[in-house]
DNA sequence: GCCAGGTTCCATGTGTCACAAGGTAGCAGG
DNA sequence: CCTGCTACCTTGTGACACATGGAACCTGGC
């Protein structure tokens, strides 16, 4: 049923990297909920990703201590469990931006692919 | 044995992502051996990385028929199995440029580390 | 010879994590 | 009520980086 997932294993290992702090980096612009969040990141090429996915990693967050949740009524559907960021999480987003600039000077330089922009 | 792998995690977590890709970059320059390419990529920031990743990782490579590989007398020491990048291999490159392109700047934008270099 | 130490390769076990699939619950509208 | 949508969460699976340990081969000292 998903045989030749060929290309898009790799943007799934792709992912894998950059998605938790990703998703600290939408949170840092004002609280959201996770259903929310699935269609902020859908419009973000590359970082497509479903319920299964983004629920797990939001615990992990929570977990963690990077973000906290607060629960608000809706006018329309059941109730909504919002995500922000802590000022653990907003440390956490400065370090990785700076982790993500090496690694991705890096990736481009072994890649050719650093050039232009 | 080594739970507060802080940031440590966090960068192994983005190795995953273009690693293996990385490898087959490294190749499409020459010929390389295993041990060859733990000393290569040591020296590019982020991608330090031992004999326990690099042989699964070439292996799968291998099975995947990205790389091919042959067996070549050392001066000093047992023989080594050189790697090479196949026609395949080269095709999975020139994707994976693209791919790492587009997710490069999606990352950039999210994060605000975008602004020219 | 033979033993210590370096080089090079590989296999096994563990832990993390994205994802699919499925389950629960609240709120509509016919 | 009952179909359908929104919203949340759990469980099972599989991929993969890494640590550890070991085998095979070479060299140099004695």
């Amino acid at each position: 049923m998903e045989p030749g997932g060929d290309s898009n294993r790799t943007l799934t290992q792709l992912r894998r990297g950059a998605l938790p702090h990703c998703v600290l980096a939408v949170l840092a612009d004002g609280e959201r909920y996770g259903f929310e969040l699935i269609g902020v990141l859908a419009e973000a090429r590359g970082l497509a990703i479903s319920e299964g996915t983004i629920y797990p990693l939001l615990s992990r967050l929570r977990r963690e201590g990077l973000v906290e949740t607060s629960w608000q009524e809706s006018d329309s559907g059941p109730p909504r469990r919002y995500y922000r960021l802590t000022a653990d999480g907003e440390r956490a987003l400065a370090n990785f931006r700076e982790d993500w600039q090496g690694y991705r000077d890096t990736v481009d330089e072994l890649l050719g692919t650093g050039g232009r922009r």
